[in-house]
DNA sequence: ATACTTGACATAACAGTGTTATTAGTTCGC
DNA sequence: GCGAACTAATAACACTGTTATGTCAAGTAT
């Protein structure tokens, strides 16, 4: 069915070339100059080409992002994936945690852009989000295993996604307030976030008293 | 040592009438049609007047977002001091829990402005740091009130404000994921919320234990 | 009352952004 | 060579935040 000139499988070689040439600049400019100065303009600059190029490989600016977005995920659960699963499951769940952190502050505009709206219009698209679930899933892997492990009581709690989650939010928001500043240095963020991690493991490891009556005050 | 002309008392008071003005219709398009969408002409276009005059009761956007940004750690102030101290002091913790995620979601663009760099080129000035800290002031008087009434050791964990700061932000972790969409529905946030609730009450109750030797598995 | 200072405001512009219509060139299958 | 498709540059459009210039009104000082 080629009726036409189907486009030569060299073209579609220097295509993705292109992108990849593309998306590698980006995420220089993205690293170095953050994601405000991460514009069409410079990109074609920095390149050597008119912006239109751009746009003959990428159908927008989000569309780039998008990308952006994939790769930051991708980083992400490179090394949460490094982590070592040998030792025990709740201390390899807290490594998970403390790699988290670590991640995300050496890649601090890369995770910007996977969790704040720091580019006006940007909404990842429906396909990355399935990379960043990707990343999440590990997280829920660790706790399946405790629970396994028997060291969080599942009952008590809820499902593996469901506590995964909750662990999550936690990390993400300790995460977050550091790099907004609200922590102070880099090493009160890696402190408050051990305390955090410290506190979960208690709250998951001790059953959840879902009528809380027995632990009341004098009150 | 009024040499050259005072400006006068009518002054001044149309001068703030005015920003009070400007301000509140830059609310109004906040909150209706986003952050992306709070641009300077279009401000001075609803107000039937042209772009200078915003600069003239304003230094610069970001003046106008530091006053927004203002008003929104004011509103969720509020909305937590609305809550009753009758009841135990960690149930009283808990519903400022439950209150600060209501706030934050039905604010849902303040909260943006707050927390997550929306608009490009924004960081909060020092004195509106200040404004969130009294908002913070809040839940760390909680947390005090739960150390005194020895529900949580403090001995164990540490001051009232540290403690306080892996609350605030577990709480701003899952109300940040679940506005950007990673948690579903309202109805997911507000129940994953409420289990972080109680897993960090058990992990507040229940002493910590610094060397996690005891609770290892057979590994 | 006239001169002067000061603030408020409009017009128009500058520099930057994402995006695209037009145009031209290049490469490939036939 | 021919025609079809891809690639790319130029220039423009519609936005953005910001400001230099100029005008007007209102007040004080002499």
């Amino acid at each position: 069915m080629s009726t036409h000139p189907v486009p030569d499988d060299a073209r579609a070689a220097n295509r993705i070339n292109m992108r990849r040439q593309i998306l590698n600049l980006a995420s220089q400019l993205l690293t170095t100059e953050g994601p405000q100065a991460l514009s069409m303009r410079k990109l074609a600059l920095a390149l050597g080409v008119s912006t239109i190029v751009l746009y003959t490989y990428f159908k927008d600016k989000q569309d780039i992002l998008d990308e952006l977005y994939k790769e930051g995920f991708e980083r992400l659960r490179q090394d949460l994936l490094a982590v070592p699963q040998g030792q025990d499951a709740m201390e390899y769940v807290m490594e998970l945690g403390r790699t988290y952190r670590r991640s995300a502050v050496n890649n601090a505009t890369y995770y910007q852009i996977m969790f704040s709206r720091c580019v006006p219009g940007f909404n990842p698209s429906e396909a990355s989000r399935e990379t960043s679930k990707q990343a999440f899933g590990i997280l829920a892997a660790g706790v399946q295993r405790c629970i396994d492990a028997n060291i969080i009581q599942a009952a008590h709690i809820g499902p593996a996604a469901e506590v995964a989650q909750v662990l999550w939010g936690m990390l993400h928001g300790m995460i977050s307030l550091e790099l907004f500043g609200y922590l102070g240095s880099a090493a009160a963020g890696e402190a408050l976030l051990e305390q955090a991690i410290q506190t979960i493991k208690s709250g998951f490891t001790h059953p959840n008293p879902t009528q809380p009556t027995h632990l009341r005050t004098m009150s």
